[in-house]
DNA sequence: AGTGTATCCTGCAGGC
DNA sequence: TGCCTGCAGGATACAC
């Protein structure tokens, strides 16, 4: 479900609520999605405090005061949603965290101790999603085996370039695989390449120098737009508030095979490798000249 | 270094 | 209506 700019969406709508905050209490409703068991969490979080909220790929990562970190990764299915809507739309919970918000330190007088306590529910449908307790040590050594932020400055063209020239893997699976890029996913990987009139099975190395930098440039326009217009809900995708990601409207190939490509009216084509379903315009991301 | 396959799990759509 | 198959925004482990 949730690439990059879900989870970025969710991020910013949490942030708020749970930056500060601290943890009160726990209730495992689904231990199958804490691979640590449920201890380490029921054990390890009630009384900190969320220091920051950050986001590695499609990892949310919840900075914790002690230190520690609290990393979820949604799976296919997974949500986060806040109080007011979770009662009313969390209809697969498996994790509850109370949320007290932060009265002492600080003081920033009325500042953010006008909020009152929450409730934050993971819900995950199919539980494929994970919640992980990790020491600062760790999730370094966890996020060194995540590639680059594909929004970040040193996500450069060139560097694209440099990272592709060895790779003998379909582009599609390429950019699927996080140690190389992080945060993108099918949906995301198949609009890009399409705006970069690249065929995804073509083999990594191929792409000249050009078509790099229309890959590039191609990738990152639509991640910020996935991210302005709050995700793309196809079905399961939730933001913290319970709402639908409006990018859909905007898809040109994912999930449209046998409609009409806006650009030239060819069919869509879906072919399958790597396990997954690929989407493209067979006249717009054809052969090179 | 690649690929394909299976696995985790549930729900929904479509065909008959 | 029911039953079946296939499919799904992910990640990993395996054999070849």
């Amino acid at each position: 479900m949730p690439e990059l700019p879900e989870v970025e969406t969710i991020l910013r709508g949490l942030r708020p609520a749970v930056a500060g905050a601290r943890i009160t209490g726990v209730e495992v409703i689904r231990p199958d999605v804490l691979p640590q068991g449920p201890d380490a969490l029921r054990r390890g979080l009630p009384g900190r405090r969320i220091e920051a909220l950050e986001r590695r790929g499609k990892n949310l990562v919840f900075r914790l005061q002690a230190p520690g970190r609290l990393v979820v990764n949604l799976g296919m299915t997974g949500r986060l949603l806040l109080s007011g809507a979770s009662g009313q739309e969390s209809r697969h919970p498996a994790v509850r965290l109370r949320l007290a918000p932060d009265s002492g330190g600080g003081g920033t007088g009325s500042g953010g101790s006008g909020r009152r306590p929450a409730t934050l529910v993971y819900d995950d449908v199919r539980r494929f999603g994970t919640l992980e307790l990790l020491t600062d040590r760790e999730w370094r050594e966890r996020s060194r085996t995540l590639g680059p932020e594909p929004l970040d400055r040193g996500f450069t063209s060139r560097a694209l370039l440099r990272a592709l020239e060895r790779s003998r893997s379909p582009i599609r699976s390429w950019l699927l695989d996080q140690r190389r890029v992080a945060g993108v996913g099918n949906i995301y990987a198949n609009e890009a390449l399409y705006r970069a009139g690249i065929d995804p099975r073509r083999p990594a190395r191929t792409l000249d120098p050009v078509e790099v930098r229309a890959l590039h440039r191609g990738l990152r326009r639509v991640l910020r737009g996935a991210i302005t217009a709050g995700g793309t809900t196809i079905r399961d995708y939730r933001n913290a508030a319970g709402g639908r990601g409006s990018y859909g409207g905007r898809l040109a190939v994912y999930g449209r095979a046998g409609e009409a490509c806006h650009r030239c009216d060819s069919p869509i084509r879906r072919v399958v490798f790597g396990g997954r379903s690929a989407f493209f315009c067979p006249l717009c991301q054809g052969e090179r000249t």
